[in-house]
DNA sequence: AAAATATGTCAACAAGACTGACATAAATTT
DNA sequence: AAATTTATGTCAGTCTTGTTGACATATTTT
């Protein structure tokens, strides 16, 4: 029952890192997640987005919107499919996002040092293991890729 | 660095457990941490409260005033100090929590069971250094309390 | 008696979520 | 080729949940 308690205080903590950050650009957690994602993921899809942020199009419309006129994230029309608008981090995001999870890297890293070894292992275990079953192959494969590829995310995996 | 995607993933889907009971007594998150950290904590005052949840009085206040009203949680006065209000389940209270907690409970146990023998441990180990330092020791005994118990929650722990 | 504390309340406002309706361009299906 | 579906965008209105600021009351502490 306290993990259950656990795992709020912990998240909240967690997230508390980058508002501080955030305060300076004008900018709240719901840009955070966009930015964090984006940079994550880079050439993700709206629709890819959305479906890992649980909102709808119109909430992701207004923040999404701010930080392309701000310049810190800009769209590209997919190449094999031209409905689509990839998003990608400008330098000023890519800045952006740095700072913002510089914290919360540094807190991860002190807190898997702290539980010694092998506690990483199986912390990554329990939280994979208390996704939706639907989830977790896909977060599975979300979580693995690189940051630093601009490579499509392929849902169904199957080449063209 | 993917272990901050996992934490959002994971409470993402654990507090999304919830939802669908909420909306049927008309209820939104905020009720349910409400309602969740009262039935942990029996007889919780309204600042502790506040200082758990990290919002505002006035906040706080809508959905206390609701919780009340529609008679989930009632309010004693302090006995040795007759300034606080204590906090208080009902029985409607206690019945809601405990629909709400089920879900969550099994999850949790799935996911322990599931990582392996240990994992639990090291699980709450990696949570706990997650914490700011500051708010680590009141959350150790936070959720080292027991929820049947209706003690006060004493910040200081000086005897009168 | 004065000051501090715990709580409550009114009012105005903002962020970030929602629904519903409709529009456009591009891809897919018929 | 035409019709349909898909990916995205946008307008308009609403709701929940958070905020700040001001002020009130009862009780405890100094």
């Amino acid at each position: 029952m306290d993990a259950i308690e656990l795992l709020f205080f912990g998240y909240r903590d967690f997230v508390s890192d980058p508002d501080v950050i955030l305060e300076a650009y004008e900018f709240g957690r719901a840009h955070h997640r966009v930015v964090h994602f984006v940079g994550r993921h880079p050439g993700i899809t709206v629709a890819e987005l959305l479906d890992i942020l649980r909102i709808t199009k119109q909430s992701l419309a207004r923040v999404l919107r701010q930080l392309i006129e701000r310049g810190f994230i800009e769209q590209k029309t997919g190449e094999k499919d031209r409905r689509q608008r990839r998003l990608y981090l400008t330098g000023a995001g890519e800045e952006l996002w740095r700072r913002l999870v510089e914290p919360q890297r540094i807190r991860v890293r002190k807190a898997f040092a702290a539980a010694g070894p092998g506690a990483e292992r199986a912390w990554r275990s329990v939280l994979l293991a208390l996704l939706d079953e639907e989830h977790r192959a896909e977060v599975e494969r979300l979580i693995a890729r690189d940051a630093g590829e601009a490579a499509p995310m392929d849902k169904t995996g199957k080449k063209p």
